[in-house]
DNA sequence: AGAATAGTGTCTCTAAGACATTATCGG
DNA sequence: CCGATAATGTCTTAGAGACACTATTCT
């Protein structure tokens, strides 16, 4: 395939090119990965008759180093030679969660001047998706104090600007990150700009308490794709247990969407998606329902 | 916001340990942009009565140094200190096609080990789209030979084997990419794996002719994006001209889907989205088709 | 006139939304 | 029996698919 006799213009061979290859000829950024771990848990209720309501919750590590030092950050790491991206990304998610042979997706790629103060740095971030309960059982290992903190955005306000030949939307939010202990925030102007035929959007931090770098920026992205993609893909299961109930795969949806689903209208956009099973749940106080797990044959169907 | 007082372990300040930082602690990758620039061209058509028909182009250059010497390739470039990716990403289009302010969005990030033998590099992909008819004006820049390329996939074969949680499916695509003078043409072999809950996606080239890196790799995934956002956003009328009629926007569906749509049920899911004109496509051969123009205010339906 | 595309009317089918109804547990 | 959730039935509504039919131009 490539082992072709050219030369180039200064009649080396590919050979010779790459042997007088000068790998410091332009200068280098730092990579680095970065981890959005989502996982839903359930929140203590007092009621014994109602269902535990659930929420979103983020992985966050406290930096021990400046910059921000004292801050909450998205765990992750650099990239080391040798190591794709996704080896990388995965090497982070063991070192920090111990879980394996998760849901993992890459999101995107950030490489703004100045993110950084210490160095030239780009960031790739990935999103995983683990199962809470799983969790759960091996939550020791606060060696570098991880957290996880329940996440909500809320929506501020927004502007519209008439352009020539288009229009400028201006929307602001606010993420909120809530811990036992600490509650971090941030706002974020998300602009939309379209103009002619095209539409570009761009985001930026308005303000951050104690979120490190721009990572507000990311985890609302992140949030953002979350939302989109439980939408039109299967990714919710990925964050269910082995077994399930469909009232807690409904509860998932919601408390992603922000959003009240139709209980009967849920049930039967996922009836082909799963298996019942023939458990059910006990001791809840009303009427017990079954169990189901994933439905792997699903997967053919497209 | 990162005024705090702390110090780190060391006892240093923000500032001290910013002086004292050593920024070649770790070794680097080199940065690019791969742009991956789509269009849709009329070809000739003998029949004067008939639509010409159209197809998707992709901007390949031709390589005129190691490795992949002679080879076809994505344009792009490094990425410099002091920009953004995006920046980067737009300084290379105008530089390729001296178009600005047209659709970019960010693909993917490519870091595996070895798919640049002159030393570790990630590329940053970026997908832009550009209208064809603006560009057919100022098509003589033939100076670093760039060309247009037919873009075609093709099913070839896919295998399916279950595992003891899940099962393996591979699919083996073949990617056609054609000009007046040259035809270029890869394999690739897309495995999806399903285990418990959660399915995970890889891409492998198998074999690849006259295509330069893994570029063929990237190909295949951009038109991927490409179909799916065109079913469920409006990027079409990046691609298309400031004035169009419907059947020369079906067709740009149709060939970037590769299958036709029935023209009542597209009339009807694109009436909001364009507004009419009172002027008709001139010396057809058979009934004229009325202009229309991509309607701005459709973006603030959502 | 006839080839070809432009554009509309309408029936069917499917899926989502809305909401009422029945079922079943723990206490 | 009561409070709560589980699960289903069914009417309505919105939209896509299918296809027939009419309209209009150029040579």
């Amino acid at each position: 395939m490539k082992d072709q006799p050219y030369v180039n213009k200064r009649g080396q061979t590919e050979q010779e090119y790459l042997e007088a290859y000068d790998v410091s000829q332009f200068e280098r950024p730092s990579v680095t990965v970065d981890m959005l771990v989502f996982t839903v848990m359930d929140e203590l209720e007092e009621n014994y008759r109602k269902l535990s309501p659930k929420s979103l919750k983020i992985l966050l590590v406290k930096r021990g180093e400046h910059p921000y030092i004292g801050q909450w950050a998205l765990p992750g790491g650099f990239v080391t030679p040798g190591e794709s991206l996704e080896e990388a990304a995965r090497r982070e998610l063991r070192t920090e969660t111990n879980v394996d042979d998760i849901y993992l997706e890459q999101l995107y790629t950030w490489g703004d001047a100045g993110r950084d103060p210490r160095t030239w740095v780009i960031s790739t971030s990935y999103m995983a998706l683990v199962d809470s309960s799983s969790l759960q059982l091996q939550a020791g290992d606060d060696a570098e104090e991880a957290e996880w903190y329940r996440i909500e955005d809320r929506w501020l306000k927004e502007t519209k600007t008439a352009t020539k030949d288009g229009s400028i939307t201006e929307k602001w939010l606010e993420l909120r990150l809530a811990h036992e202990r600490e509650e971090l925030s941030a706002t974020i102007k998300i602009t939309k700009t379209v103009t002619g035929r095209t539409v570009r959007e761009t985001r930026e931090i308005v303000e951050t308490h104690n979120i490190a770098f721009d990572h507000a920026k990311i985890i609302q992205y992140a949030l953002e794709r979350l939302r989109n993609k439980i939408e039109y893909t299967d990714i919710a299961f990925a964050l269910m247990p082995e077994l399930f109930t469909l009232s807690d795969l409904q509860q998932v949806y919601e408390v992603i969407l922000g959003r009240e689903l139709l209980a009967a209208a849920f049930r039967r956009k996922v009836a082909d998606k799963v298996l019942e099973t023939n458990q059910y749940r006990k001791h809840a106080g009303h009427r017990p329902s079954k169990y189901f797990r994933f439905n792997p044959e699903w997967m053919d169907q497209t």
